[in-house]
DNA sequence: ACTGGATCCTGCCTGC
DNA sequence: TGCAGGCAGGATCCAG
């Protein structure tokens, strides 16, 4: 579900209540997400503050004074919410809560109770198809996690341009979109905003990831437009507060808008917004996943 | 080495 | 109206 966007928006939005926060509490209401949660899970994380919380690709981390990370993956359904004690001040929380207080229930899996700045929150992990999950890792070294090893660069800032793209996708006989998915290569992109950025720089997603790469191993004409793209659509979701498709909320219970600017993603049988262009979008599917895209003008 | 498919899980929507 | 089937923002494992 979420993407980089959507994972950058529910940061922004915990970063407030989260940093420098003590977990009086953390409450488990089942022993597992997708996987168990790490062993002696409460005891750990209890009477820690948080030092930081950041993202990595589609991964929260959250550093704790013990020195350890909790990291924790939204899955496709993964979502925060806060719940603020009735004591704080709700005129100096009018910004940053206004949504409907403690009502869903169903699916609330993970409770951090909280004590900080704002006084008592609470910040309710809720998932219902439970593909989420969360680990306990060493802070200093997290780099070095399965996780995080082999991961690709994030798509945004200057680090993506069309040069990395070239060395990345070189001789890759892999469809745009399976290579552009693969997190290996870049961390953070989805399925949206891939069907996204190919539509836009004119690309097929079903074209060979290697055929926008000279023969030489320099960047094709494609590759610089393809990371424009890319770093383009994913800044545009962040500033839009990501894409709220089903009930995916930010962390403050305000929706995202990005869906709105979806060109292709959902957007089968309507006509291409290109001008001059007079395509219909097409819905395919590449590695079982839903492709959408212009067969007119993406080559 | 790569690639596609199956898989984990619940909810929602469509069509019969 | 009910129910089956398909589909959903992800990522890993496994077989070919």
């Amino acid at each position: 579900m979420p993407e980089l966007p959507e994972v950058e928006t529910v940061k922004r939005g915990l970063q407030p209540f989260m940093e420098g926060a003590i977990v009086t509490k953390l409450e488990l209401r089942r022993p597992n997400l997708r996987f168990p949660f790490p062993d002696k899970f409460a005891e750990r994380v209890n009477g820690e503050t948080v030092t930081a919380l950041s993202r990595r690709a589609k991964y929260l981390v959250a550093d704790l004074s013990s020195g350890e990370a909790l990291i924790m993956h939204l899955g496709m359904s993964g979502s925060f919410r806060i719940e603020l004690d009735e004591a704080n001040d709700a005129q100096s929380l009018h910004n940053v809560f206004h949504h409907d207080k403690s009502k869903a229930v169903k699916h609330d899996h993970v409770v951090f109770h909280l004590e900080g700045e704002y006084g008592k929150a609470r910040i309710i992990y809720n998932d219902p198809r439970r593909f989420g999950y969360m680990e306990l890792i060493e802070r200093h070294n997290f780099e070095e996690h399965p996780y995080f090893a082999k991961m690709g660069i994030e798509p945004i800032g200057n680090a993506l341009n069309g040069d990395v793209i070239a060395g990345l996708f070189k001789d890759k006989k892999a469809p745009l979109k399976s290579a552009l998915l693969d997190q290996r290569l870049i961390a953070g992109l989805g399925n949206i905003y891939v069907c996204e950025a190919l539509y836009s720089a004119g690309l097929s997603p079903a074209r060979q990831a290697g055929s926008i790469v000279k023969k030489n191993g320099k960047a094709g004409r494609h590759c610089e437009p393809l990371a424009q793209e890319i770093r383009n659509v994913i800044q545009r979701a962040i500033k839009a507060g990501g894409s709220s498709l089903k009930d995916h909320r930010q962390a403050d219970g305000s929706l995202g808008y990005f869906q709105h600017s979806f060109k292709v993603y959902d957007q089968e049988g309507k006509p291409c917004a290109k001008t001059n262009c007079n395509g219909v979008i097409e819905r395919m599917v590449q590695s079982g996943r839903s492709t959408f895209y212009c067969p007119k003008c993406q080559k």
